[in-house]
DNA sequence: CCTGCGCTTTGATGCGCATCAAAGCGGGGC
DNA sequence: GCCCCGCTTTGATGCGCATCAAAGCGCAGG
């Protein structure tokens, strides 16, 4: 258990296994081309096998032993807990760039299903080849511990939105979460389909279709979003900053200013 | 165990940076000295600067830069995110052999702030010397990426347990959470003293104070729990399972057989 | 073309929890 | 001893969102 004997000695030697400064990473993962980077970079030291996905497939489910992680080379993927009660919930979506599998590193095997939501293309890496690779590159280290850093932030910033937001806002919320995606990732946010349905997207944020399709249509008759003639699942969103601003108002109901 | 191949087995060409084969780490972390063992591990390994914290000391704030990752080695801390607009929200408990400070890895700083809840001992870990290390001890790496999966997997249990449990039932269920955590640690479960009043279980589950306050007398009145003469704060907890039992309960109302 | 079906919208009603209010602790300071 | 203050409990009221219901799409299949 936890053994500490290392085969070679230690001590002495320095390290050949390197991280980055950290002073780095913010400018790193912030610059626009982040994720187009640190996909060529896995795909050059890695060679990692490539899998076309299509809407509905599962990549692993709870349960299913944990061997590899994935990155997500294009497509969208939901990710979904199920209780033993048989509760069920989107808890994780993934873009372009994403890792996936994470949760199933600390027990061997894996605690949600990965289902894709679209189209796509996913990278299967083998977690042990990782590891091994990550001695020789310790970028990949960096690029590995980043996302896992990303997701563990995102996931706290969901609760929070959950806990904190009134339902229109939550929505609101959430279609800002998504422009921010895609535009990370070079698509336009002026204007993209939803992938996912009513239903799924009140799953997501805890809440009902009903409430969900409410909100969606407020927003529209408060000109922060608009409906395209494809249907309803496309949206215009002309400026992602009104979103923001939308979240503020539901904040402050009594915000009658001061004066008199 | 997470040790790598023994010294004697490792075949003649594997980088000598290995991870322990996946299906080890179930085993492992589910064993009931886990913790012991990789608190162990850490203290003779890195030789960690300790720190004395004391009832609301701070280790770091959100925004603060990020150079070390943190251990609990005793006392209990409490993760609390604020939004720009002022916001403020409990996301996470820290029990002793949990880390702090995973969010800051991805942005080069601190997303949130971590706040004691008591007395206690934290070990300060250089990013960039346990990074280091790991490359002579790659049990450390397994170490830090069981925690980091593990955090990834809790956040969204909690996710889960505020989108689709009711106001009693999460409760519950944030006391099973309490308890269980206790145990793991070996520490009793069936008397405790809680270390956050009303309102902050009620900012961590997304509720009121007052609300949690009915749902502690309900699970009372139900003799699920029970107060101690010592205070409010004093829970018995004769069996944890039957918290779990009060969730089940919550979720099925309409219970009443199909007979007839 | 019409039909059926999944998704969405919108309305009516009711419940769960927030909010407002007030009254018991229990502990620390003087 | 006393009082003060933070925490907790319990009750009364109201609102936000779930629930129930029904109708409008848009599309695939016959």
């Amino acid at each position: 258990m936890l053994n500490i004997a290392s085969p070679t000695a230690a001590s002495t030697a320095v390290p050949k296994f390197r991280c980055a400064p950290v002073a780095r990473f913010k400018a790193d993962a912030d610059r626009p081309e982040y994720i187009a980077v640190a996909l060529k970079l896995l795909n050059d030291t890695l060679a990692p096998k490539r899998r076309v996905v299509h809407t509905g497939d599962v990549i692993y489910r709870g349960g299913d032993p944990f061997e590899t992680l994935y990155v997500l080379n294009s497509g969208f993927f939901k990710i979904v807990n199920q209780s033993a009660d048989g509760r069920e919930q989107v808890v994780g979506l993934k873009f372009r760039g994403d890792w996936l599998g994470f949760d199933g590193i600390a027990h061997g095997q894996h605690s949600c299903d990965a289902i894709a939501m679209d189209t796509g293309e996913i990278w299967a890496i083998p977690y042990e080849a990782l590891i091994a690779a990550c001695a020789a590159q310790a970028s990949l280290l960096t690029l590995l511990h980043a996302a896992m850093s990303r997701e563990i932030a995102h996931d706290r910033a969901s609760l929070m939105s959950v806990c904190t937001l009134p339902a229109d806002a939550r929505v609101a919320d959430f279609l800002r979460y998504w422009a921010e995606s895609l535009a990370q990732r070079g698509l336009r946010t002026d204007q993209f389909t939803l992938r996912m349905t009513r239903a799924e997207i009140g799953n997501y944020l805890g809440l009902t279709l009903e409430t969900v399709s409410r909100a969606l249509s407020k927003l529209a008759r408060d000109n922060v979003i608009a409906f395209t003639e494809k249907g309803r699942r496309d949206l215009q969103i002309p400026d992602v900053s009104a979103l923001s601003a939308f979240v503020q108002r539901c904040l402050a109901p009594a915000s009658t200013p001061t004066l008199q």
